[in-house]
DNA sequence: AGAGTAACCAAGCAAGCGCTAGTGTAAACG
DNA sequence: CGTTTACACTAGCGCTTGCTTGGTTACTCT
């Protein structure tokens, strides 16, 4: 087997992996579709790769450091005032979402397939991102521009925008920023 | 085979299916598990249903069937003012999303292993529930008790209420019925 | 030229899967 | 009384699953 180091090959496979776990998720995804979808045979996968476990925690690793570099450069890069700092946050967790989309639907949905060591390696990623929101959504609510629970906020807010994988549609008219400012301004009581 | 009908020992089965769907998952949970969990051997179990498919149908159609039933009994016991409707809305949601938690956990992340034919039956069953939604934030828009648009807005409410089953824990503190309030004055510009 | 290594393949094993066939039994029905 | 019905059992078929084994090819480095 392959050292579980990052070679581009390795990388290529994870993309590839992601997009067949969306489509049929973790469970009905064989090794041998992988294999497949990947151009080469079944056994051959596991080169790469330890075990069909492993590919979900690289498909579910790569997504999630990516939803950390995006956020905290948008939040680099974007004025300091706590209106501009929530919109640039959604704006950044849809980015993510769209661009990376494959990676972070898995991560949604097919977390809890993970074996025990896995799941607590990549939750200090998620918890690191959560942050993000948690702190920017306290400085919302100590200027007072929404009102509220700073948990529930942050809880309602997050399951709002993660939902959207369900039913928005990026070839539609919307564009995610557009979705990301309608949602602050709805929970925001002065409208633009 | 028996009839599909609607016979107590199905019902009783049909719960203790939807929890073993939550706990593993639809697609890792197996015929030999589910009739363990019912206390029968395996080969029985296709005594009630003609296969596993139609177990999961069997679960979805449940929960979705009662949180109509609940929504539309919330809606007729409450005052006619469009923020009293909202908030036995959001009520409900909560309520039959705990009540029935199995059941809706099922609909909301195992829709997908439906077959076409399932799928399309109980599709009715859910466009009448997510209408009465949609009926409810259209009147308090022409209210002005909340703004924005009414299909974002709708999604955005549904979005959060249903990712509430991924951390909320009914043994905590809060009672669904703060949650759900917590929510409509989040989205409300003038808070009580 | 020779050694090392990354990437692949062909073949298949052991286990587990959904589901079927055929049978037994006890209660309900005419 | 005999027949039907509901519910359960045993046994296992045919297939797919994740993964292993042993070997081959092509490239790189000294």
């Amino acid at each position: 087997m392959n050292v579980m180091n990052a070679s581009p090959r390795r990388k290529e496979l994870t993309r590839l992996a992601a997009q067949l776990f969306v489509q049929e998720g973790f469970d009905r995804t064989t090794v041998r579709m992988l294999a497949q979808e990947m151009g080469i045979k079944s056994g051959s996968l596991f080169h790469h790769f330890k075990d069909k476990q492993e590919i979900l925690a690289a498909v579910i690793e790569e997504g999630t450091q990516n939803a950390l570099v995006i956020a905290r450069k948008a939040l680099e890069e974007c004025a300091a005032e706590p209106e501009m700092r929530l919109r640039a946050m959604a704006r950044a967790h849809l980015e993510t979402l769209f661009t990376d989309r494959n990676a972070h639907v898995v991560a949604l949905f097919e977390w809890r397939r993970l074996d025990p060591a896995a799941s607590a390696h990549l939750s200090h990623l998620r918890d690191a991102y959560e942050a993000l929101w948690v702190a920017v959504i306290d400085d919302a609510l100590e200027a007072g521009l929404i009102h509220g629970d700073r948990f529930l906020v942050s809880r309602f807010v997050l399951g709002a925008l993660n939902w959207t994988v369900r039913w928005y549609d990026p070839n539609g008219p919307r564009s995610p920023d557009d979705l990301a400012d309608e949602l602050v301004a709805m929970i925001m009581p002065t409208p633009v």
